[in-house]
DNA sequence: AAGAAGACCAACCGCGATATC
DNA sequence: GGATATCGCGGTTGGTCTTCT
């Protein structure tokens, strides 16, 4: 078992300071080896930590602000159908996250479960809760918002796996639907130029040029894993330690690329 | 204007799935 | 094939901002 440095892991909210350093380390290494770049970045963050904090927040083609009534509308009518499979709901709504979905349900579904509540209470009479809404009482443990969909049942235990084909076949109809999902892709689906562009402000690509990337100022990635190097294959070896800024950049791009896919 | 309540958001935790050794 | 590491997901919490009284 590796040892795990549980000692200076950073906690709580990031500084723009940090945002920068793992925007850079994720336009070179791409947004999967999150211990890696935890490790290299010099962040002392976790992976998981830095894979949040990229995905719900630095991830380019996020966006912000409020739910559209097609958005919120495409939140209900999926949530009915699949509970709380925020990441999986979350892949039909370009540009938002599963965090950001769950949140907004939770806070809907409160004000929707008060609503109910009050309208209940005096004279049990009306409700206009809508077809989808399937809000079930914070009493008896079970969180309130949480109703599960159809597919609950089913999907449960097989998390992730399962119903993937299903799912595309699902999408399928659903896009040949009233949503034309392709609209909403229309917007995020930038020149590839802008494509990494982020939504967090002040770091346009021309910020994170790589030379004046503020993780130059820790130790250098490769000073700092100067005995960590070894998990690295070749390729990634040249990448890391360039000789010139112009090899680092052509690294940056790389990372961006690969980042692009 | 000040305090309380509610809304919103970011981040952490635990667990299961998957990948790698 | 089993052990371990890593990743991804869903649930939850806590802090901050906004609105209400």
């Amino acid at each position: 078992m590796k040892m795990v440095q549980e000692e200076n892991i950073r906690k709580g909210p990031w500084t723009e300071q940090e945002d920068f350093n793992l925007v850079c380390f994720v336009g070179l290494f791409g947004d999967r080896r999150w211990d890696f770049i935890a490790k290299v970045s010099g962040l002392n963050r976790t992976g998981k930590s830095c894979r949040l904090r990229w995905v719900n927040y630095l991830h380019p083609g996020l966006k912000r602000g409020k739910m559209t009534p097609q958005e919120e509308r495409l939140v209900l009518e999926l949530h009915s159908k699949w509970g709380n499979r925020w990441s999986r709901i979350a892949r039909k709504l370009p540009g938002r996250t599963d965090n950001e979905i769950k949140n907004y349900w939770r806070t809907h579904m409160r004000k929707k479960a008060q609503e109910k509540k009050r309208a209940a209470s005096p004279s049990s009479s009306s409700s206009n809760c809508s077809s989808s809404s399937n809000i079930t009482s914070t009493e008896g443990g079970a969180s309130f918002y949480d109703t599960g969909g159809l597919e609950i049942k089913a999907s449960s235990g097989a998390k992730k796996t399962g119903g993937d084909h299903q799912e595309q076949e699902d999408d399928k109809k659903r896009d040949q639907k009233e949503y034309s999902l392709d609209d909403i892709w229309k917007d995020i689906n930038l020149p590839e130029v802008n494509s990494i562009e982020p939504v967090y402000n002040g770091y346009s690509e021309e910020a994170c040029n790589i030379i004046s990337c503020p993780l130059m100022a820790s130790p250098a990635p490769w000073e700092y894993c100067s005995d960590s190097l070894w998990e690295m294959d070749e390729e990634e070896s040249k990448m890391f330690l360039p000789t010139t800024s112009d090899q680092f950049l052509s690294c940056f791009e790389y990372g961006k690329a690969s980042l692009i896919g």
